[in-house]
DNA sequence: CGTACTTTTGAATCGCATCAAATCTGGTGG
DNA sequence: CCACCAGATTTGATGCGATTCAAAAGTACG
């Protein structure tokens, strides 16, 4: 979409890539936990990993969910991790150590550049969050994700339903329910595992004209 | 709260100190538009700005509430705005040339860094934003954003309700209730213009044991 | 085959958006 | 100083949509 380096190789500078340090971590593992002091930067090469934080009552709250990106970029200089990291599909987790990391961009200016880049497009995804939940209406905050979710045709993954509800702020029986009201609407069809084909924008004008955003954009 | 530097003095390198200039923005004022190329960088160092973006029926929706700080720092190497920045309170605005900043940027790996720390704060701050919005009853929201204002002491400098409600994704009259709720239950006082006291934590348990988070932080 | 989880449907309840209207406020001009 | 206006503040009534609780059916996995 922009300037941003699309993989870690092309982000990262020659002197980092022997620091890092790849691994599988099965469902249900975790990257960190709340209070940890940070030793490493991870980033998510494929699988899902979900940063959650704990309301009083048992109640969670997901804060990111990853799929292809840094987890917990601004922890950079943090002393401490304000969430837990678990991983909700089996994932291959890249990890370099903070302090190299640091190092490399104090002193390599360009790589600076591109992580800076890459932070520029975080705030723009985080600002479409935000968006996002301002919607009121579940219909509303769902079809502003399928049309922000970068991906080259109308084809769309979608790494289960629940965790999405999650992300979008919503419980899962509502999700649920709007979804197949759009499927009946002939404006979603659910094809292979976790993923979605969108009707052609202008098929089916027939349910609700109201509350449709254009194309949405972190600013 | 962190390493990131206070001041605008403190955060750009010297050579940039020349290239900014000050301006006096008064109230319905307009720092961009959707659409148009940015040229410049934006710093709000008093009043307010407000990050805007239309619905498609004429609802408004509030990416941003800036009152100290830079506006749309995601815009480094945007090719164009995708929101409008609205002067809601008479602001002195500082405006730096993109070009320099880039260049400044590209050469000086210190200053690099000290931009990365503010995006990193700027990351964190969105996701507080986004659990904040993630929370459903409008007390929940209120109670997070006041634990979440990093201010001195327990008094809260606020910039118009209207634009509060407008940032916590609330109808204004929803909002102005729960602030008569709060006062009436003691845990919220109003003072000077825009100046609210929050009474000292634990003093009155009465109303809602449910929905309260613990000091908000954005992972 | 049993267990755990997801998916699905149903019904009751609650909180907020919305519309409407009244009051209060600050600021402007006569 | 007062009349007047625009906007902020406040209160009330109504309806919608989501949450919540509950339960059943489907599915994956050991």
């Amino acid at each position: 979409m922009s300037v941003v380096p699309q993989s870690l190789a092309e982000l990262l500078p020659e002197a980092l890539h022997v620091q890092c340090y790849t691994a599988d971590v099965p469902k249900g593992g975790w990257l960190f936990h709340l209070g940890d002091a940070p030793q490493w930067m991870f980033y998510v090469a494929g699988g899902e990993v979900v940063l959650e934080r704990m309301g009083p009552q048992g109640t969670v709250l997901v804060l990111q969910r990853q799929r292809s990106g840094f987890v917990a970029e601004a922890s950079l200089h943090a002393a401490r991790y304000h969430c837990d990291a678990r991983v909700t599909r089996p994932a291959q987790i890249v990890r370099l150590p903070l302090r190299a990391l640091n190092e490399a961009l104090a002193t390599d200016a360009a790589f600076a550049l591109r992580w800076i880049a890459m932070l520029n497009a975080e705030v723009r995804r985080l600002r479409q969050q935000c968006e996002r939940l301002s919607l009121k209406r579940v219909q509303d905050r769902l079809l502003h994700w399928l049309g922000s979710a970068a991906s080259p045709g109308p084809a769309v993954p979608v790494g289960g339903v629940k965790s999405l509800a999650a992300e979008l702020g919503v419980s899962h029986e509502a999700l649920y329910r709007c979804i197949a009201d759009l499927e009946a609407a002939g404006q979603l069809q659910r094809t292979a595992q976790g993923v979605w084909r969108i009707a052609s924008d202008g098929a089916a004008p027939a349910q609700r004209p109201a509350g449709r955003l254009g194309t949405p954009s972190g600013c």
